[in-house]
DNA sequence: CTCCAGGGGGCCA
DNA sequence: TGGCCCCATGGA
């Protein structure tokens, strides 16, 4: 059976329920999960911003007044950390030289994406994350889970991230809520049900074709 | 013991 | 562009 993106999107969510992505209790622990989080298990990025929000309530001003080592001690356990304290720091600087005003960014001439992927340490899938889940730019992260998705399906056996980014694009149908759900549904049907195929039947996404 | 996670940068062909 | 190596920790 033929299916649009929008009705693959549909169908996982109907079967799997809202994964209510991101999970985060504000804009701030969004950031500094994303940077975390690469090619890290989340389970130690959470240990991390508990020390963080220990220390500062992932205020802006109280995460730059953080020393070098103080910083590395609250993330060590997330690994990278020598690139990843920087980075922080130089995301949060670039936030603030907008007078920390999400509003400010977004009306910036320059676009979003390249302001963040001109910072080292974020790469296409930290930005296209941080775009989706803090600045609302309603966009597809084509990630490793989404590539290994499509190749399940049999529609696209992708393995580039900018391949796959340039092939998906999210339609009128999707809301930028539908995005962000979305990229949750695809990550927790790759940790789950793409690597602990016994656990969970998988049959729900089985004889669908998707059409783009 | 090995493998690898909700990547990214540098280098080289 | 695409492949390879390195970055680092903790859980399975």
């Amino acid at each position: 059976m033929e299916i649009s993106l929008y009705q693959l999107y549909r169908i996982m969510l109907e079967n799997m329920g809202h994964q209510k992505w991101w999970p985060a209790e504000s804009e701030n622990e969004i950031i500094v999960g994303a940077i975390l989080v690469q090619n890290t298990n989340w389970n130690n990025v959470v240990k991390s911003l508990s020390n963080l929000k220990k220390l500062t309530d992932f205020k802006t001003d109280r995460i730059m007044s953080l020393d070098e080592s103080s910083l590395i001690d609250a993330i060590r356990q997330s690994g990278f950390y020598h690139q990843k304290s920087k980075t922080i720091k130089v995301v949060f600087n670039w936030l603030i030289s907008y007078s920390d005003d999400h509003e400010l960014i977004k009306k910036s001439i320059i676009t979003i994406r390249n302001q963040l992927l001109s910072i080292k340490g974020i790469g296409h899938e930290t930005a296209d994350a941080i775009r989706l889940y803090v600045f609302d730019e309603k966009t597809f992260i084509s990630d490793r889970y989404a590539q290994k998705l499509f190749s399940y399906l049999g529609l696209l056996d992708i393995n580039s991230y900018n391949k796959l980014n340039r092939y998906i694009q999210l339609n009128e149908e999707f809301s930028l809520e539908d995005a962000k759900e979305f990229h949750g549904l695809i990550v927790e049907f790759g940790k789950v049900y793409l690597k602990n195929k016994e656990l969970f039947d998988t049959s729900f996404l089985v004889g669908y074709k998707i059409t783009i």
